[in-house]
DNA sequence: GTTTTTGAACTGACCGGTCAGTCTAAAAAG
DNA sequence: CTTTTTAGACTGACCGGTCAGTTCAAAAAC
């Protein structure tokens, strides 16, 4: 049953749906985007947008917790083995990767993610706690075994480093998708050299 | 005629406008506010509110001119006479206070700034470019006077700088809004340590 | 034969924008 | 000083369009 054609397809169908919505929602944001653009896109029935999901909101926040689940599964996959600042490092080159790759999802995170008073705030809360919580280890092994100054502030610095990756990332993308991911790379480390 | 006690009412009105507008949109995004809830917010009839602005659109553009151009003021103020490396400092703790002060229209600007296809984008890139352009002139400075690395790229540099005082500020006021001003300076100051 | 998708029609709440009319401070007329 | 007129500022009921969500019979996929 997890591998049956049936629920591949349909496995399928809501993929199609997450990216189509995805993009939507990146350029317009949540409200402007309606489930008539998203089934257009998605090229699929209206009926079977919510034969796939119970609302407009539930797509949505399904989509933010499938984002970022691959996001800190990214991020656990870099850090694996490594010593604290080599880690770091790639931390933030996982982090640019895989907003090259999930550009759309990358925008709508940094429209939403300091966002206050709406319905999936909580979820998203609690999403950006695992991501950052991946970070968060590893500065605190750094801090921990010398490699860190001991003064960093493991939260804040954390906190810092995932929105700082964030935005410079989509600042490129949006505003010279030209350069190259190397050059991006290297800016995003001359800046956090510091703690990175 | 300026100082008319009807041009007065009426900037009086306008500036109501602007704040419940910020507030509101920042919390909940353009599209989900109403222009009804604008109203409400500035005790002020719906009707008010078109007869001060041409359109709800046309109201938020106008917001953008405003609140962006006191930070842009701010900015030419904080570097005034400076030498570079200190110009810089004093531009970073200039946008601490200024989205201190105005908490809400940073929200608003980090939501909406990375956007793409919406009607007010060429309106805030100008505006964008307007803020960056006091801070690249500033890192150029540096460069060509051998305070800063000659390796730098001003573009890249001087739109990260402004990108992450944004990101490092809010998180620092919606996630952690117990914490000193002095505390955020220092570990912005941390993290871009290299190029400041 | 069961699950999934289709497609089109429908509903009702909501929302941007309009407009005819009210209020009032102050200028003009007496 | 008192009365009248003017016009800027504001009001709120109302209209037309839009959109999330529902329904369902029939087809397609497995």
């Amino acid at each position: 049953m997890e591998t049956d054609g049936r629920s591949r397809r349909r496995e399928d169908t809501r993929q199609r749906l997450y990216e189509a919505a995805v993009e939507l929602i990146a350029e317009q944001g949540f409200s402007a985007t309606t489930v008539d653009d998203i089934a257009l896109r998605a090229k699929v029935a209206k009926g079977t947008v919510y034969y796939n999901f119970k609302s407009k909101t539930d797509l949505f926040e399904e989509l933010l917790r499938h984002g970022v689940g691959l996001l800190t599964e990214q991020f656990r996959l870099a850090v694996e083995g490594l010593p604290p600042r080599e880690a770091l490092r790639a931390l933030i080159r996982a982090q640019l990767e895989y907003i090259r790759r999930y550009r759309a999802f990358a925008q709508l995170l940094l429209s939403e993610m300091w966002r206050t008073n709406r319905e999936w705030q909580q979820t998203l809360i609690l999403l950006r706690e695992q991501a950052i919580g991946v970070i968060a280890r590893t500065v605190q092994e750094g801090v921990d075994s010398g490699d860190l100054p001991a003064e960093l502030d493991v939260r804040v610095a954390s906190a810092a480093l995932f929105g700082v990756g964030l935005v410079v990332a989509v600042d490129w993308l949006v505003f010279q998708p030209d350069r190259a991911i190397e050059d991006v790379e290297e800016s995003l480390l001359a800046i956090v050299r510091r703690v990175a």
